[in-house]
DNA sequence: TATGTTGTGGAACATCTTGTTCAGTTATTA
DNA sequence: TAATAACTGAACAAGATGTTCCACAACATA
């Protein structure tokens, strides 16, 4: 990709993920990203047919992003889902989260995060439907396995969100072990 | 109140709640809504300031009158929330939402449905809160009496949502069930 | 270095949406 | 019947959207 249409692309990104973080998704203007950006109007264009299709890139790039992390390497797949192992996925997840080095933190703090967790959610699911037999068997008897791996992504997500709304005063390790009683 | 008003008020709601449940709220335009309400654009604006008001005051009038419902006469608030009673108050929601006595089903089963499961939640909570022990003593005890009734009420509002994209196969006693051994 | 291609910036544009205003009409109330 | 309140319809300014055009800068290739 020509490097020109790179850091265009990136200047959008970046702008857009800026307002998202302060103002709710439907009072973003392109006028605003594309001053933000420091980008002509045409370009914008160029690269985004309309505000949706920038929003669903961005939510592509940005979970991409964070499932490749929560399964990269020196964590073994079978591993990872674990109840009682140190590192768990889902406590990986929760670090991760708190360090903040991707900017999730602060768009699921913003207004939109209905947005993020929902789209989270999704991406979850694949996760975890591989690796169900690692829960409470006890449920998963009782329940179809589809009602259950939803259930298991929603009960993250909704912790997630309760952790943040709590002003993540809990640590990683912590919320986790909440997670698993809960579940 | 007067009759034109409230017929105005009125037809400006259904025609809302009937664009809600076809498209996307951010692609209703004032202009749909009051030629569907036939009702002048001036008239739109004394009754709702702006279409994120109507939005508002739809919720609150459509959820007050659920929850209304779901604590009516007949019911004792003690027996509400007993697990396994016949009439719980998640089985009566259940049911209440199959019949679709009000609009509601509607609007879960459309593309805004996340605006109305939100809000649902909430009103959920308080409802929750004060009934929490009759729920799991286990899991209570060694959680946040916070984390643990934003965590039954997630629950529920998800199951609902499987539910709903599940086509409702299930009968509300089945799916209450789901919904008691899930929690 | 010279040449053709591609992306960009900026302005101008038509079109749509929003929210306000106003004058004329109809319904309610006393 | 008279006064009051709500409604209609049209017109309006302000702002947003998405397109088009052209001059210019950055890139790839020879």
């Amino acid at each position: 990709m020509d490097r020109r249409q790179r850091k265009s692309r990136e200047a959008i990104l970046k702008a857009f993920i800026e307002l998202l973080s302060q103002k709710n998704v439907n009072q973003i203007t392109v006028s605003e990203i594309i001053e933000r950006a420091d980008v002509g109007r045409a370009t914008f264009y160029a690269h985004f047919e309309t505000k949706d299709f920038l929003l669903k890139e961005l939510l592509e790039e940005l979970f991409c992003h964070i499932f490749d992390v929560s399964t990269e390497s020196g964590h073994d797949h079978k591993h990872l889902f674990s109840c009682d192992s140190d590192s768990s996925v889902f406590q990986h997840l929760f670090e991760h989260l708190q360090k903040n080095d991707n900017q999730i933190l602060a768009l699921l703090k913003s207004d939109n995060n209905e947005l993020f967790l929902r789209y989270f959610k999704e991406g979850l699911k694949e996760l975890i439907a591989d690796q169900i037999e690692l829960f409470n068997k006890e449920k998963a008897s009782k329940l179809p396995r589809d009602f259950f791996v939803n259930h298991i992504a929603s009960v993250f997500v909704e912790t997630i969100r309760w952790w943040i709304d709590d002003k993540m005063r809990l640590t990683p390790q912590e919320i986790t072990e909440y997670f698993y009683i809960a579940v």
